[in-house]
DNA sequence: TATATTTGTTCAATCGTTTGAACAAATATA
DNA sequence: TATATTTGTTCAAACGATTGAACAAATATA
């Protein structure tokens, strides 16, 4: 049953009495070539069930037609919506894609980047994970000569292509809607402030605040790893602070279930005692009882777009201006918040 | 800054006053290359930053250390931890891993095996989607050489190295324990029976219900993909049943949570009324209110020793006999379920 | 001292494909 | 008819690493 012996194009060659590189060039439809002679190639290579050897073509053109993809967690709708629709694109432009995740280790990121640059990917398309602050490996990814793609998180710095939404107007999104349900005392719970992104939401939040003329409260911001524990621990230390708020914002939906939760067991009305609103649009935000009010990203378009971002750069590799695109974020209300929605 | 010179094995041939072929062996410690020289040439590599190319041995060699990983969907806990300690251990063994997932669709899994034969990975590992029945694809896979090992969703006519729980057993501890809450109908949200796993649980299910001679009905076995809203419609269905059960066995926790949804909406007291267990043990289910009863797949080891069967494989390429890994299901005992726990 | 063995290295072919240059034949231009 | 152009193919050198064979020098054995 095992058939071992796979065809190359000297055994095409062999059947046809042609050279291999006639073969070769007759495949690549090389203009040259006779289409008599096309045909007759490509017909003995179906018969010979020819399968060209990637590896040897990638080592003689220089490019691997290979995209290394790395998310911070593969678990999470978000990120691996995006991946789907990055790998979508990229198939159809003949890229195969090598999903990594870092599982928001700087170590883990490191070891994923030195082996996409070893397998020699064409280009790198990532969001950073939480713990990374030292930039060094991506620079490296860069000066190695492989084209790198940033999306939701990504740092100026590194100066190149990004995708994300506006992140500072999400918070006014999200501050003028509560503000739209009476809610006067907003807290935050917030990413780590060294992350972009989740600084341009403390500063989003802030200057909305300010705008709605709303008390500010140092300790209404909290920063975390916005894991469901560190919702829950939050959101417990704000209900037995002095000044209890009625609303929360929370940076990220996992950590909002937490605070859910803990709302829930305390036996706090949601939305009437204290609204709440997630970020991301994580599909179980629907589906807990009150649903989760939250941010769509839209995952889908960021993924296309990352994607389109790397091919523009390979078939412009001369380019040097860096493009950022930010799309507008879409504010869902949903139970958590709404306070005529039952 | 873009420092694109990439270091070969000539240049530190060139340095040193060396062939290429002596600095090749004295970096893979051939035994008649002597000591002085391979601490030369090992030092010149650190200088150059000599990064070895893999496409070039792995052309030679004619062997990629790349193992394509596919799966269903990434966006499970019990898939994304499998994958995550298959890729633990073949890191350790010079191994890089090519994470693919198939969306429970057909069609994207035959693609996804063509991308990875097509990149020349040394074997795949891989857990079966939904809707596949045909297994043409997974033959072409042994077909042109390529190790191939199956973990939680494979069928045994494939005859290759499969690692999975014993689903059989895990319907016996389900049904017991339920037994000894006191219930006496038991219904089953059941996956397709034309995947061997689902069959075994409901084979379980079925002989479970015997051994204890419990009332047995063809319509509380329905059958499902198991997505969230077939979790809520069937449940619906078994409420607005005739003779309503007091348990329900799901086969998949997520289709669990849709079904506990529902009772939720319905004001049925849980698990009082109607207790519920569902199966894989992910994370969401200690989070739910109440929290629900699954059973543990132990994906952690499933992980580890589908990796380990393919490396043995590999050392052992002549050998013919083939490995059933069978593990303990674990059964996780929560409020879903535990009359006496609160 | 002559011969056998070990040691350290180079030589040359190879993996499968690609690609510019070379070349011959066919066709077009003068 | 002689020359230029086009067409279809072959030639040969890559890409970078690996590997068995060959070879010279150093060392061991008789």
């Amino acid at each position: 049953m095992e058939n071992k012996k796979k065809s190359t194009i000297k055994d095409i060659a062999a059947v046809l009495g042609l050279t291999p590189s006639a073969v070769s060039k007759a495949l690549n439809d090389h203009p040259r070539i006779s289409e008599k002679t096309k045909i007759a190639v490509k017909e003995a290579a179906v018969q010979l069930d020819y399968q060209p050897n990637y590896l040897s073509s990638a080592l003689r053109k220089g490019k691997s037609n290979l995209v290394g993809v790395i998310i911070p967690r593969v678990n999470s709708h978000f990120f691996s919506s995006v991946m789907e629709n990055i790998e979508k694109v990229l198939n159809l432009n003949g890229y195969s894609i090598i999903m990594t995740q870092s599982n928001e280790l700087f170590a883990k990121e490191c070891q994923e980047i030195d082996t996409l640059l070893k397998i020699q990917v064409d280009g790198i398309i990532a969001s950073m994970a939480n713990e990374t602050i030292d930039l060094e490996y991506y620079k490296k990814i860069k000066s190695k000569g492989t084209e790198l793609v940033l999306f939701d998180r990504g740092e100026e710095e590194l100066h190149v292509d990004y995708v994300g939404i506006d992140d500072y107007k999400s918070s006014h999104l999200v501050v003028d809607h509560l503000v739209s349900q009476n809610c006067k005392k907003i807290a935050h719970i917030a990413g780590f402030k060294h992350i972009r992104i989740y600084k341009e939401r403390i500063r989003g939040y802030i200057d909305a605040l300010e705008k709605w003329d709303l008390k500010m409260d140092d300790n209404w911001i909290i920063e975390s790893n916005l894991r469901v524990e560190d919702g829950r621990r939050i959101m417990q230390q704000l209900l037995d602070s002095p000044e209890r708020p009625d609303a929360v914002y929370v940076a990220g939906d996992i950590a909002a279930l937490g605070a859910l939760q803990v709302l829930l067991e305390n036996n706090i009305k949601v939305p009437e005692e204290m609204a709440l609103i997630g970020f991301s649009d994580e599909p179980f935000t629907s589906l807990t009882q009150p649903s989760i009010s939250t941010v769509n990203q839209h995952s889908d378009q960021i993924g296309k777009l990352a994607a389109e971002a790397f091919l523009d750069r390979m078939k412009n590799p001369k380019k040097k201006t860096v493009n950022r695109i930010i799309l507008e974020p879409e504010l869902i209300i949903r139970q958590s918040s709404a306070k005529n929605l039952k």
